[in-house]
DNA sequence: TAATTTTTTTAGGTTAAACTAAATTATATT
DNA sequence: AATATAATTTAGTTTAACCTAAAAAAATTA
């Protein structure tokens, strides 16, 4: 009754769902360069997957999940994120090393290891770059967050998520002590560069635009 | 350098790993058989293997893996066995559940995450189903184990082990508490249909031929 | 609107891993 | 030794997932 997908069903799901949920448009070129495949192949998988009435496909006119897909594209996703937690939390990976693996785990099929992972874990919230996990039901937490270089000068934020998850910027913000949970108060945005002025730590810093506009917060009260 | 193995070549190696280690002739038909393919299907990948020096093959001569592909079948194995104890140790499966996982989880390829749960688990030197796992050089402890049907009557023996890891199995043994660690004494062998008599927890029971030779133990002294 | 550029699809091929059926080699039986 | 049986290999297909190059459609720009 439900063909059990193969692992690159899985990823084309998968990626659907991430250009889907992030407002950018759902081009077959867009799908493409998320993969690293060619448009041409994402316009034959498209098709299977619709075939599976996992996403609605009219010729030229892009492509939306179904709910059945958004479903299965979620249930992929809360199996990443539950992985990442696990390696970090448990296997003292860094938050840069384990985005690969977790690649590889994701598609792991059994729904009672998803399920007892989960419950060993404590039913985590969030995984280590500060993305919601979506619990069995697939509900996950709101992340009403925005990045630093949108934060209003002299206001006080709370480090929550990033929205690059390249290892470089992780390493990058690790050295600059810039890990969740971390509070900052921006003090100014510097019109010549787009850098940002901070206080972390009671210390002065810098950020580069492109930190600041890849650094998510949230805004806390004082 | 080391061209990576896809799932398909992994399991191959360890098919055949397993068929040479149980000293059972490693025919064309006996891969087949326990992968659950063809002989024909089995010919060709003899083939990409010896290409890759992972064995020596002569045509109709059958195949005799190299180092190369001994080590590797050996991490594979390695891999296989600290996930199956992964899975009951900490997240609670039984023994008879965690095969198959294991099955998917040994072909997750990162060393680190290898060496990393070794040490999270403690290094622990045998599987839920008391096989042994190779180390991170590939040493592993010797069993020196037999099957009940061969340990003479009146001798006292220690659970060590499974030939037989079908679940159906398991889960008989588990049902009779004939589980690894035990301690049980035999007693007397019937020859009218090869049923053992044994003492276990202080109580007489009788266990089959089956059970018998699927049921593997170590001698203690007394 | 017409021309140009970009995006998407189609057509036709490749590769890995399977399969069936037929041919070949090895083993067992008479 | 001749024959029958079993194991193995070869030949020829199939399928999923990719690719390149060419055609078609859509979106931009002039
Ligand atoms: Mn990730
Ligand atoms: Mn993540
Ligand atoms: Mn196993
Ligand atoms: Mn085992």
């Amino acid at each position: 009754m439900m063909s059990t997908l193969s692992i690159s069903e899985e990823n084309y799901l998968k990626a659907i769902f991430h250009l889907y949920t992030h407002d950018a448009g759902i081009g077959t070129n867009a799908i493409a360069h998320h993969l690293n495949t060619k448009a041409a192949s994402v316009t034959e998988m498209i098709k299977k997957l619709a075939e599976k009435k996992l996403l609605t496909y009219e010729k030229y006119q892009g492509v939306v999940p179904t709910r059945k897909g958004f479903t299965l594209a979620l249930g992929i996703v809360r199996k990443h994120r539950l992985w990442e937690y696990f390696l970090v939390e448990k296997l003292k990976f860094k938050w840069d090393e384990v985005h690969d693996i977790a690649e590889q785990l994701e598609h792991i099929k059994s729904e009672r290891l998803v399920e007892q992972l989960d419950h060993y874990l404590g039913f985590p919230k969030l995984d280590p770059h500060g993305d919601p996990i979506p619990d069995k039901e697939g509900k996950m937490c709101a992340m009403n967050c925005c990045c630093v270089s949108d934060i209003k000068p002299n206001s006080n934020a709370k480090i929550s998520g990033v929205k690059n998850h390249s290892p470089a910027f992780l390493k990058h913000l690790e050295k600059m002590k810039l890990t969740i949970g971390k509070t900052v108060k921006v003090i100014d945005r510097n019109d010549f560069d787009q850098s940002v002025e901070l206080v972390l730590n009671h210390e002065t810093m810098y950020i580069s635009k492109e930190v600041a506009e890849n650094l998510l917060v949230k805004k806390i009260k004082g």
